[in-house]
DNA sequence: TGTACATCAGTGAACGCGCGTTCACTGATGTAC
DNA sequence: TGTACATCAGTGAACGCGCGTTCACTGATGTAC
């Protein structure tokens, strides 16, 4: 038996859930530092100490929340790009559609958005496990510029000599087959793309940008542009 | 009198510096989040009702380190522009100097950057004194497309139908005299720019970028292309 | 210049609150024979 | 199939902590005459 479970195994996966679920709620509502272990367990009908049995403390529960925030804006990306793909789409279009997808997931769970693109939580340091979710967004976009590289190739002016060397590392660690230029160009738009989505999130826009769709669609334009990812 | 002022308010001026230098060191250990009345006053040897006699609240107390950090970063970068256009510098260098600027006192003030460009403080809203020192930055900057536009012009393809009118509404908000691809460019280019120096300071180049500064230089670049300014 | 009164910084006690975490316990579910 | 024991989810009380804010007070500094 490997499926099917006894009664405590699947009460323990669904109050899981639902302690996950509720302190989202709460991140919702007053932001990370805040999140409190004593209101989640109120919320639900148990006692603070019942939540022990699942959460060793306080910033394991933490640790879950982000790990399913970076997964959740993964996998929403990946999906993207599949659906693009399998429309046909020029690697162009997949990565307007992925960065369309980042901003659409960022607006709607801009807490989570926070928790993981915004600033530390102070007294908080990210495990291990963290690690390798955290990645699948950029490596979505890597996979669109390795499809266009093998495609029809992409246009990079070459770069400076002080940044050779760095170009090469980052090449050979997370971006095999790309050539340096664009593995530079690639580190540096996923960072602007994360700026404009967080200045959106977080209010920066206010009184600056009003039409933010039409404004972030242009700006996408331009990263890819950035990345060597020319329309057509 | 007007600059002479009595013990009284001398020592008023003295003390409030003190709390907000206190303040400003529980931020940098704790964040904001954490920032505690009670916290700041034990360590300046107070009362922590003292401290009411200063700030009517803590989040009064936030707003004065906000102001100060929005302060502080933008005469940053206005006395580097100045420096560099007293040197005679072109406006692409002038761009590329509040660039490091910015990212130098990012990398300085961590906490104070993470305050005014991270994730907003849950449960606290940015009265309207904060708005005026929030532009300095950004002020610098068009300042710089300015004076590049009226001397040999920016180089910008013309902007995608959907977005003229956007473009053509926040050149006459705060950006008068700039041609509208140039705004639209702008407000990318600093959000982008808030991306790049967030990524670094908050450690998502962990593990990513080693060479930051020579990474930095080139995406600083790149911005800098992207409003127009070419190399010159 | 000297005195009487007003202003105001700082004190100390108190209010009411919520937090994370531990621990001995009860009672239901699961397992071995 | 039935019983005895082990496992484990959830309870409730307690520990010790820090927080923001209020309030009546004291005593020093400033001001008006």
């Amino acid at each position: 038996m490997n499926t099917v479970r006894g009664a405590r195994e699947r009460a323990r996966i669904e109050v899981t859930a639902a302690i996950k679920d509720e302190a989202r709620r709460a991140l919702a509502a007053d932001g990370a530092a805040k999140l409190s272990l004593r209101a989640v367990a109120r919320e639900l009908g148990m006692v603070s100490s019942a939540l022990y049995r699942y959460f060793p403390s306080r910033d394991e529960l933490l640790t879950a929340l982000i790990v399913d925030a970076y997964d959740s804006i993964g996998a929403a990306a990946e999906e993207a790009d599949l659906r693009a793909r399998t429309a046909g789409s020029p690697p162009r279009a997949r990565w307007l559609a992925v960065c369309e997808t980042v901003r659409a997931w960022a607006l709607e769970h801009p807490h989570e958005y926070a928790l993981i693109y915004g600033s530390p939580v102070p007294g908080y340091s990210a495990p291990a496990d963290t690690i390798a979710p955290a990645s699948r967004v950029a490596d979505t976009l890597i996979g669109i510029l390795r499809a266009a590289y093998e495609g029809r190739g992409l246009a990079l002016p070459p770069l400076p000599a002080a940044l050779r060397p760095e170009a090469a590392r980052m090449t050979a660690d997370f971006a095999q087959g790309l050539p340096p230029e664009t593995s530079a160009a690639l580190v540096a738009a996923w960072a602007q793309l994360v700026g404009l989505v967080s200045f959106e999130v977080f209010g920066q826009f206010n009184r600056v940008v009003e039409d933010r769709t039409a404004f972030f669609s242009h700006a996408a334009g331009q990263l890819a542009h950035g990345v060597g990812l020319t329309s057509a």
